[in-house]
DNA sequence: CTCTCGATACTGCCCTGTGCAGTATGCGTC
DNA sequence: GACGCATACTGCACAGGGCAGTATCGAGAG
């Protein structure tokens, strides 16, 4: 039984395929440019290079910096050819965990007070976001340059998807400012705001 | 030692102050509204409420159908206290897994045809989605009446997501047919793409 | 020249959460 | 009476997260 692979052997496999890596650098690279669409933890990021050595898709050797030793990776023919398969297979559904969402949903167990706060929070964090991307998409000279192109479809997703957030908490905030309370919404008519959804075409 | 309080632990909670609930009608629940924004596996629903009990936030009650029993959740004046105290802690960043999005990062390790084949799944499952958000806003009498506001707000922000994918694997899609390949864009200027999005104001 | 501090380079441990297989019973329907 | 789908769970192995702990290196402060 060979282990199995998951996304995240195959997401560093990626990695391995622009170039060679340490542990660490390749902690770092993972929370500039994967950490937005496949976040792990930088722990998992010290065990799973050890799966591709083992199954032959990477190799290891041992570097010292004085006493201090450090680990490269890099990604083998046969690592190459398991990537480039795997980008064939039809990819697991996109997953969200959107816990201040959790809390909107549930407003009606807590205050106006509370609600207009997370709603704040989640403005400032797409906010903040946004503003990370844009200083990204500004930097140069651009990093791997030869990936240009594929970097800057990713972070125009990013952009997309930080700035329907920011949208929705901006407009969320100004219809909750209307309600009576997180349990009664007055006047404003839930009915028609789902009229309206329900009325989309794509 | 009290054990870990969880989102997932408040986000039960929240459903339990809705109404009671089996843990099989939780299940399912959970899949029609909580799993746009906190996916859960059912394995975990039916581990989670003992939890709950044990903390003294819910009590459990053993019904029957003849010889087969089933678990009656309810929510205690505790556990709304510990719902409404959660409200006003600072959520958990938004965290986004999108395997789709790590095969077209990667997608220079493969061909075109990949790339737009990946391309068209996510946009058959934004696509499909947005069909799935439309009918809920669509269902007449709505479910919850009461929460018609909550669950409105939550629509939109759903359907904002989806349609922001959407519309980026359209525009990607046709960038992509652009590129002489997936290593190489041709003419299309990946430069100008990302000043395009340097320039984003919030 | 020593001390401190932040960056580098990991490992162990316990917990949450997933996926899948397995085990029942209830109920409608052919 | 058999079949299939819904109901109602449990066990187990593994992926993954968070945090604490352990070192060394290199640059700058004093």
């Amino acid at each position: 039984m060979p282990p199995t692979r998951t996304a995240t052997s195959h997401a560093l496999l990626g990695l391995l395929a622009v170039r060679d890596w340490t542990t660490y650098e390749l902690a770092k690279q993972v929370k500039r440019s994967l950490n937005w669409f496949w976040p792990r933890a930088e722990r998992k990021l010290y065990d799973e290079p050890k799966r591709l050595v083992e199954q032959g898709l990477a190799t290891s050797a041992r570097e010292h910096t004085g006493q201090r030793g450090r680990t490269v990776y890099r990604i083998t023919d046969e690592g190459r050819a398991v990537l480039r398969e795997w980008l064939s297979e039809p990819p697991a559904p996109r997953t969200v965990e959107f816990e201040a969402m959790v809390k909107v949903f549930f407003a009606d167990a807590g205050t106006p007070e509370q609600l207009l706060a997370t709603l704040e929070r989640v403005e400032a964090e797409a906010a903040g976001r946004i503003a990370a991307l844009t200083e990204m998409a500004a930097t140069r000279p651009v990093p791997f340059a030869r990936r240009a192109h594929l970097s800057a479809i990713g972070l125009r997703l990013q952009y997309e998807q930080e700035d329907a957030v920011l949208r929705w908490a901006r407009w969320t905030r100004e219809q909750v400012l209307q309600w009576n309370d997180t349990t009664d919404p007055g006047d404003w008519d839930a009915l028609a705001a789902l009229d309206e959804l329900a009325r989309v075409r794509p």
